[in-house]
DNA sequence: TTATTGATGGTCT
DNA sequence: GACCATCAATAAG
């Protein structure tokens, strides 16, 4: 993994411009890793994305939103760029992106593992409250770690993650320029339909992998 | 290091 | 009532 991964290029932070979703989940897959997810606020939370997954909506059996319309997945459906966050295994929340090319079209990027860069301490308590024993390397490698670390729940469905005149964001995703060259593609894990389709990204030899 | 299992609750049929 | 886009603790090697 190339070193750069791990270090914030804070200068030249630029928020993503919400074009960047109006894409198929595929390519917005791809582009998401490296990219930065950022909690907002007094004490910001700043991670690197180091793997996704793509979920492309009624041509994906495994896609929530394969058989249409639902109160849950209804923000799939709706305008790209959004947070998609979902209850799982009655325990966990899960994170995606919204991203689809055409209107009537749905689907999403589900947020698996990031490196956590800055507000490490914060993601470290975070952390603790569901697993005491928690190390650095355990803080944000899989997607229900991820959202507990940065704090991500229902409350959170459905908010904008790129920059909107007059919207004042609770996260952000941005790029600091951090060009990504070791990005590999695989099958998605943790599912049975479709799992053969290589539709999972994830940055080579990365510990932060799940 | 990998494999296995129990915890846990909303959503959909 | 079955299904899950998970995790952490344990056991075995």
């Amino acid at each position: 993994m190339d070193q750069k991964y791990l270090q914030l290029n804070e200068d030249k932070i630029k928020p993503l411009k919400p074009e960047f979703f109006y894409r198929d989940p595929l390519d917005v897959a791809y582009d998401l890793i490296g990219k930065l997810l950022i909690k907002t606020g007094q004490n910001p939370l700043i991670v690197r994305l180091v793997e996704v997954e793509a979920y492309r909506g009624k041509k994906d059996p495994a896609s929530h939103a394969y058989k249409g319309v639902t109160k849950r997945n209804k923000i799939m459906f709706q305008e790209p760029g959004h947070l998609y966050v979902y209850f799982n295994y009655g325990m966990y929340w899960l994170a995606n992106v919204v991203c689809h090319k055409e209107k009537n079209e749905a689907g999403a990027v589900l947020l698996r593992a990031a490196i956590p860069l800055i507000g490490i301490e914060q993601m470290r308590q975070a952390r603790r409250k569901h697993n005491p024993k928690v190390t650095i390397k355990s803080l944000t490698n899989g997607p229900g770690k991820l959202c507990q670390a940065l704090g991500i729940d229902k409350s959170h469905y459905g908010e904008f993650l790129a920059v909107k005149k007059g919207y004042e964001n609770k996260f952000l995703l941005a790029s600091d320029c951090t060009k990504p060259k070791d990005v590999i593609q695989t099958g998605r894990i943790g599912i049975k339909k479709a799992s053969d389709l290589p539709w999972r990204f994830c940055v080579k030899d990365c510990e932060w992998v799940s």
